[in-house]
DNA sequence: GTCTATAGGAAGATAGAC
DNA sequence: GTCTATCTTCCTATAGAC
């Protein structure tokens, strides 16, 4: 029962993660990666031999299955479209720690028009989240043209939160924007 | 009637303003400002003897100014409430070029809990932001709370409109929240 | 699979000539 | 007020011992 001395796969995910939503790529230096890891700066190349683009290109796939696992499948589930949007929000709530931690999809992103590394990742999430959305809410009646805008919208909202939140230094933007979730995408 | 050898003030500062739009504080190299400026690095250093994090500090004044002349006042002038707004929207549009400008404040925050050296104006340019629209809201026959509430939200969406309009490469939801804004912030 | 040590280059910033 | 040349620091990345 001695206790770990080498991060393992996981941790050590969630650690590189952490550093790359809160101060960017190009803020992830090596040292500070190394130094929240515990990791040494040839360790993490013998676990990333393509360097930092490929930390945050995993980093970003882990993401993507979380998203996908605790997010999105739970939106095909049983129960009513209401409550599994409600569900969803408080997935989100965990994702993003109330609202203390960035989006890796904004911090990620490449300048529109050009095509950064992630760019392709970045936009298959993007996509799969607002596609995910919308079925629920046509699922719930609405017109499927009108459900994508509303779940486009949705989408928008939650990462706008976040970049308020963080702008003002508080979580009430966030937790608004979740809260006002169900109604927003089935309103009326 | 011969041309300008040496880039002067304004255009000097949209090219800055560009450059940090584009790529992000720590993105934009000193190399890259120099380049995109015409000025060397030692010309630079000499319009602004704090470096690059000053150069970010007056972009960041420069479009709190624009802001608050070509967005926030008109919102007081005279007209309907609505026709403000829809005024408001579409200096908003010119702001960020159609969705294809991101936004300073978005870039330029630092990590929730922590201080940058951009932070506090960044807070203060989004609670004018907030104020001048809740006000409108207000006048309209809104609640005060309630109105600063759709201000808030406002602001999120096309904070939001404008990370997901990079993050798909089309400016379509930024131009959708423009749009939705009149109706959003007065509708009931 | 981890480390110490270091290479090689780009970063921010400055000295001093013109 | 601009430039060439340079400094120092920090960056990504690797060599090679254990």
């Amino acid at each position: 029962m001695g206790r770990k001395a080498i991060i393992e796969g996981d941790a050590l995910m969630a650690k590189l993660s952490d550093m790359f939503r809160r101060v960017g790529y190009e803020g992830a230096t090596l040292a500070r990666l190394s130094e929240t890891t515990g990791l040494k700066k040839p360790s993490l190349y013998h676990r990333f031999p393509g360097g930092k683009e490929q930390m945050a290109c995993e980093v970003l796939d882990d993401a993507g299955r979380w998203l996908a696992t605790h997010v999105l499948e739970p939106l095909t589930a049983d129960g009513s479209p209401r409550a599994r949007i409600e569900h969803m929000a408080s997935q989100l709530d965990r994702f993003y720690r109330g609202g203390e931690q960035a989006c890796l999809l904004n911090l990620l992103s490449a300048p529109l028009g050009s095509d950064g590394p992630f760019q392709d990742r970045v936009s298959a999430m993007f996509e799969a989240f607002i596609d995910a959305i919308a079925a629920v809410v046509t699922e719930d009646g609405i017109a499927p043209a009108e459900a994508r805008l509303r779940a486009e919208r949705a989408v928008a909202q939650i990462q706008g939160s976040l970049v308020l939140s963080r702008g003002l230094g508080r979580t009430e933007p966030f937790r608004d924007a979740l809260s006002e979730l169900p109604d927003r995408l089935l309103g009326q």
